[in-house]
DNA sequence: CTGTTAGCGCATTCAT
DNA sequence: ATGAATGCGCTAACAG
């Protein structure tokens, strides 16, 4: 580090102190039962004492590994990170933990999908020991591609099919959209919006368990009540302008996140429809703000810090050379003032 | 990288297909004038073709760095990390930013400032350059003391006095809280409640600005009206409850982050009280969601990708050996509907 | 139980 | 303009 001018102290310092060899004093530091009990203790204590620190870019080195995970954040354009949606910070949060908890450290880094270099970079870099990717987003196939000859990858998304070389965490998506969709059937609702972008496999997941729910109360599927809008928040407040300048008649509206939720809530309300009396919405994540959000959010939770941990833990057993399976998180409808409830 | 199996390709490698020593490898990958430019653009060339990619590890133990910064975003307790204020992660957002530009890599980690490893752990490891840290928290102490023999720090918060060892980037707090204060007297509001921790260098200055404004039209400072509510959601909830309670009067509330403010909204109407009719509201930080909440939300914007810019800049600096200044960005308040504008 | 030796992959003298 | 030799700080054989 340069910062700090003097010279770092280093284990042949230690082993001068003790009167031993680097060999001893690497072996004390790591523990090893190979070495005198008394000596240990002794090292330890000169380690403690001197503020000794070792230098983890030698060790990393030589170890050829890093105990850093990278978790890699796709950003659509430059300034409008998706990070800023507080989803996925909650769920970073989360991964943080566990990482932590593991003894690695935890790389961010944004990364534009349409820039050549990508996931790659970091898999040869060896500055990593493995990348987590959050949102598969509409990569699906080249993140296949890449986890064909490399395993140490970890996504957060949806299941897409069986030739999927790589294994995801998500909650389940197909379920969520069922609840959601559901609860507002059952709150007397007929016309449900479905406000959503389906090429992402989340969200087309989620559009799945729209339209069972609909089916399962002989409801019909009206494609005008389907709402292509990108996963944004602008998207969300437009998209919902112009179902209400179409005069289009919805009495629900069921949002893949919360944020775009709260645009289209935002939308409803500056053309005087009210929320929930006229019409009552639903999002998805249930982020933190969402309790506090006027009215009070309906949401689908999914849990960010059993997801961080599932998302580790499957990052570490494919380094490890083994084949985690795809896990599926719980989700549970919340229910607070916005759907009517 | 343990994840990929077969051995990566190396310097030497590329040396012997091209012909040449490892020296003139490395040369031309870094672009040295000394190497002749035929040989250059083949190992280039070969580089690219075979995919080659430098190993970091190596080159960082070599150099004696590492091309990474760590962020480090102070936890109050596990779980409950205070990065699940979007301002953070925006802030955040232009970290990463500036980071990337400068070519370096970014570390994130959380810290329980209680716990004995803190920044010291991240200094001595070598493992990364420098440190930002977001957030002095009540840390100035002892921030101040490490910086003494360490300089690779960049802390985003409020300079706190002449004696200080380290840079601070931050708002003009004051005069954000000066604006804010004097808007919603401009809205004809007199009873102005100040919501915020004034522990915290950046509030105690938004305070003291909240106090001017005050002053300044000869309104009475009443100690009933300054809540000295914690720096989160639900604080900031309860805070407002205990106000309503105690049957204070007031017709305006400037909350020092925006979080804050939605939560005392919630509150208010919750009890029936409206926003802004009743009790006009003003933020902190301009956070995205806040444009659309409900009302809107009239806050004092930051700028975060100067803010991450200028962290960057001042970390690197001091890294160099420099001695960079305290920066203070400007403040924009934007109104909106919760002001009663 | 402990010391000696060697080498990870790179950037950099110092030669040519 | 290029090559040979050196060493960064550590861990892991291999000997004792």
């Amino acid at each position: 580090m340069k910062g700090s001018r003097k010279r770092a102290l280093l284990m042949s310092d230690l082993a001068k102190m003790a009167g031993v060899s680097k060999s001893t004093v690497s072996r004390a530091l790591a523990g090893s039962d190979l070495v005198n009990k008394e000596t240990r203790a002794l090292i330890q204590k000169l380690a403690a004492e001197h503020n000794y620190r070792i230098n983890t870019n030698a060790r990393n080195f030589f170890l050829q590994n890093s105990l850093t995970i990278a978790v890699l954040l796709p950003s659509a354009n430059k300034g409008d990170w998706r990070i800023s949606d507080p989803f996925f910070l909650e769920l970073l949060g989360g991964i943080a933990e566990a990482v932590n908890e593991k003894g690695h450290q935890l790389l961010l880094a944004k990364t534009h999908p349409q820039t050549g270099n990508w996931i790659e970079d970091f898999i040869n870099a060896h500055t990593t020991d493995g990348v987590i990717l959050i949102g598969q987003g509409s990569q699906h196939q080249k993140i296949n591609e890449i986890a064909e000859h490399f395993k140490g990858l970890s996504v957060w998304g949806a299941e897409v099919d069986d030739g999927q070389h790589y294994a995801t965490v998500g909650s389940d998506n197909e379920l969520g959209g069922y609840k959601a969709t559901r609860h507002l059937i059952d709150q007397g609702r007929r016309h449900i919006v479905f406000l959503g972008y389906t090429t992402l496999p989340e969200v087309s997941l989620r559009h799945a368990g729209y339209q069972r729910a609909l089916l399962e109360v002989g409801l019909p599927i009206d494609k005008q009540l389907e709402r292509p809008a990108r996963h944004s928040r602008s998207a969300g407040y437009a998209s919902t302008k112009k179902l209400i300048e179409a005069g289009v008649t919805f009495d629900a509206i069921f949002a893949v996140s919360d944020l775009f939720a709260m645009a289209a809530i935002t939308a409803l309300q500056e053309e005087g429809i009210r929320v929930p009396e006229d019409v009552a919405v639903v999002g998805y994540d249930d982020v933190a703000i969402s309790a506090f959000y006027n009215p009070p959010l309906t949401s689908i939770r999914q849990d960010r810090t059993e997801g961080g941990r599932l998302l580790v833990d499957n990052l570490l057993a494919a380094i490890d050379g083994e084949t985690p399976p795809c896990r599926v998180l719980d989700t549970e409808l919340i229910v607070r003032k916005s759907s009517g409830g």
